[in-house]
DNA sequence: GTGAAAGCGCTAACAT
DNA sequence: ATGTTAGCGCTTTCAC
């Protein structure tokens, strides 16, 4: 009997819990989530869309929130994206058809045009600046200012010629990194090109990659400048270790030769060496703040959706020349 | 009408056809996943235990079967373990409750010892050593053998002090390891006692912790031998990041003081500086072989269970002393 | 080629 | 305090 197994929402007999138990025990019943599901209207489930596991940032943030969920007695549905509109609306429909009570979305390429259109009765929200639009919520980090600060860092230590390596360019975040590196480049009246500027697979072999360009001789800057950047803002950690690899390879040192600051502050970036100094995220914060918000909306339908912009936290380590 | 969303068993008029689908956009209908899978009895969904999407392996065998089953149509359900028992079990039930079609566990902690117990019908595949017993098909790397081989690599090279790190102790892939390095330092007369063994977290941190004991001249090698090991044989590639970094604090040159092979072969090894010399598996082929053979047992439940062992390769970086 | 209806395993609202 | 049953939204069998 249903009672028995939820503490249902009437009483049960002690005498009766003790016969349906037994039975339980002796036909190896199994609870149908399924069916259950279908019945009650909730499935106790929660959509993930991330664009990759195996950057750092995404996996740390997948983990904080699984387990705030997970505490909670939600599952997570997890989906990859690959930064590809197309599998990013499989996911939403897939998810969506299964009957999620809510979805979470990080660096969503879609989203932003069409929100209201496909998006099915459940909570959203968006990890990411979202377009303002009723029923989003939102908790985002201050992408164009962290940026800028990270780079005001670096102009610091007296760094003029700073080199960036962005994600990729249609990503609303990695426009706002871009935009905060040049109009901290303007503001100090040094230079701000596109020359200084390369997009890049978000990989230690694009951050790689995209080093190369901007550092060897043969590079861009150098034809332009007569020289190298001194130092590079890279908008990912996993990006940065392909960044500082490169500078390996070419026999420059960090920080001494150049000077390299990123966006995420992972767990990775305070192992590579030199360590990174890094623009980190609370990703806990955020997966507690996620989780907990979109509860409440999953509870009640009728809950105010939330927008949160969250000020980075520069974690110095070596490779700015501190 | 069921028949044309599913292109039904039975053929529908195009006349027809044309009327329902304009009833679907019209009223903005959505499929029910959940309503399907109560009746047809599958949910086109796997499950997936991992110990730690953090861990760079377990991220690359994460997406690798994540792509694997989405090319087919099936969702993964991941749950991360973190080598726990009790969250083993407790992901395990969730998903048999929502009767996923089949289901992989890689280092699973439980199911050595109850594996028929509460298995459900599913058709299970472990990415481990598993416990001869039926129905419980697994595809395993030869720890053993690639940990020696590994470990004879770097005799190759001169070493006979090799330390060596390992993960978790109590389970089965770390034993493995750690027996391959044994073996194979007796078999060449070198060292082997458990003053050079240093179990610890798998990650970056656990890796550096268990490095610093083995090498600096407090640790135990130092204290038993007169002087510190002159390389490293480490279970994971994370550690070896960790361990790498212990010798850059140590003022330890790799891999001229010390030199370092790691059990893995991800594409984090690569962009370690210097680049790691890593045990490689083949986590694509892995994950290929796990989607079919799983989903042909899914659809014929008769079909055999499959136990598959896999040599790994070893990829030369520059740890070595290559 | 199509319509009608049974039933998957639950939960909650009916009874008693 | 317990027994019984309608119905969630599909798929499939049965009847036409």
């Amino acid at each position: 009997m249903s009672y028995v197994l939820n503490n249902g929402p009437r009483p049960v007999a002690p005498e009766t819990r003790a016969r349906v138990e037994d039975a339980i025990a002796k036909l190896g019943y199994r609870p149908n989530a399924i069916a259950s599901a279908l019945r009650g209207g909730t499935t106790r489930s929660i959509g993930l869309l991330l664009p990759d596991p195996r950057n750092p940032y995404y996996a740390e943030l997948a983990q904080a929130i699984e387990q705030q969920f997970s505490e909670r007695g939600y599952l997570v549905l997890t989906g990859s994206t690959y930064y590809s509109r197309i599998l990013e609306e499989q996911y939403r429909e897939s998810f969506i058809a299964r009957k999620v009570d809510g979805l979470i979305v990080s660096s969503g390429v879609s989203l932003a045009h069409e929100q209201a259109l496909g998006l099915g009765e459940q909570p959203v929200l968006v990890l990411d600046d979202a377009p303002e639009s009723v029923n989003v919520s939102s908790i985002a980090p201050q992408n164009h200012d962290d940026a800028a600060a990270a780079v005001e860092h670096l102009q610091r230590h007296g760094h003029r010629m700073i080199g960036c390596i962005g994600g990729l360019a249609y990503l609303s975040t990695e426009s706002a990194h871009i935009a905060g590196w040049r109009n901290q480049q303007i503001a100090a009246g040094a230079p701000a090109g596109d020359e200084l500027v390369s997009f890049a697979d978000p990989s230690e072999a694009g951050g790689n990659a995209a080093a190369q360009l901007l550092l060897s001789d043969h590079g861009r800057p150098w034809a332009l400048h007569g020289h190298r950047p001194s130092a590079l803002f890279v908008s990912s950690d996993v990006q940065a270790v392909g960044a500082i690899f490169a500078c390996y390879e070419l026999g420059l040192r960090v920080p001494e030769d150049i000077a390299i600051v990123s966006m995420g502050g992972t767990k990775t970036a305070a192992f590579t060496i030199p360590p990174l100094t890094s623009m980190r995220q609370d990703i806990q914060f955020i997966a507690r703040l996620a989780a907990s918000h979109l509860l409440d909306r999953v509870v009640d339908a009728s809950a105010n959706t939330l927008r949160r912009r969250l000020r980075g936290n520069l974690v110095i380590g070596h490779s700015c020349g501190c």
